[in-house]
DNA sequence: TTTCGACATGTCACAGTCGACATGTCGAAA
DNA sequence: TTTCGACATGTCGACTGTGACATGTCGAAA
């Protein structure tokens, strides 16, 4: 139940309302957890039913702000550290690598040089956006900075493997 | 829907039974595209309902082999080729980079420490298993072995990240 | 001869995810 | 003053994925 967690996360760094949530959702957490607008809705109206967040009065055109409670925070901390992540990670891309036998060489050779493409143009999404934030050396920043640079490495990382493995094929 | 052709891809290779397809979720397939028993056994059961695979008698101890119909060969390369990958990626490890700020900085470094650990065993577990796999030059045999070079070079990027990641916290 | 592990299939309930639908407010520009 | 886009929340049905349960066969070793 990882979107529960990653709702706490965000909620620890401002108080927010699902709106808000539901923007970052589709912009720093995109890559890592995605999420709809329905099944943020539902779990935050839950995790107040459990006390882990706190609602406040509405404000204009309903706007409802959560608050991170301190029981929250204190679940937020034991799924950090008393529980192992769960490893498993599909990749549909992966997948389809894995059956690009069944096409002609070319095709093949093609599907991989586009991969090889989306990765580069990903990895620049990502630097731009990198320099557009102003990093300061508050705690969260450093790990959202840390989690960037990840998506910045596996960019890099899967362009070059996709052309050595489009150069495989022959 | 890509477990229905993950089930058609690894039909691709060879006819198999629900228990064969089984193992070859559990290993192959296993950081790719992970699918349980029950997953396995009902799509079958819809794959053969609508032709793309056939199911051969009954042989020993109830075993069911399904071979690959032209109809879902087709539809393998269909999707291969007429269909864009769902680029979502969920990462519960990433995730949890993500929120490390709410822990104390020896607890945050400790988890990108062993996060490096593990990227380092399983580097060394698929580098074991390339070697001991007799890699023609099938292309079936192709396409598995850029899969595993992709786990490599994964695996080797996520190492690099994560001790750089610890060296950042202070 | 019994027992055990690998082989083999099937069902069910529950949880998580997705997309569509439904509804309404507010401020700014046309 | 109307219209439009951003703000804002909520529900529903369909599908996907997980783990547990249920059942049975076959061959080899104890």
């Amino acid at each position: 139940m990882s979107l529960r967690h990653a709702l706490l996360g965000l909620l620890s760094e401002h108080p927010a309302s699902g709106y808000d949530l539901l923007k970052l959702f589709d912009t720093s957490l995109a890559n890592v957890w995605p999420a709809t607008q329905s099944q943020i809705y539902t779990e935050l109206t839950k995790l107040a039913a459990t006390g882990l967040v706190a609602v406040g009065a509405e404000g204009q055109r309903g706007r409802k702000e959560y608050t991170l409670t301190d029981e929250g925070l204190a679940e937020l901390r034991r799924w950090l550290t008393e529980t192992t992540p769960n490893r498993v990670a599909r990749s549909e891309v992966l997948l389809r690598v894995f059956f690009l036998g069944v096409l002609p060489p070319d095709r093949a050779r093609a599907f991989l040089v586009e991969l090889a493409d989306a990765s580069a143009r990903e990895y620049g999404r990502l630097r731009e956006l990198d320099e557009s934030i102003p990093w300061g050396d508050n705690g969260v920043s450093v790990h959202g900075r840390i989690a960037l640079e990840f998506g910045l490495r596996f960019n890099a990382m899967r362009r070059e493997w996709a052309e050595w493995a489009a150069s495989q094929i022959r």
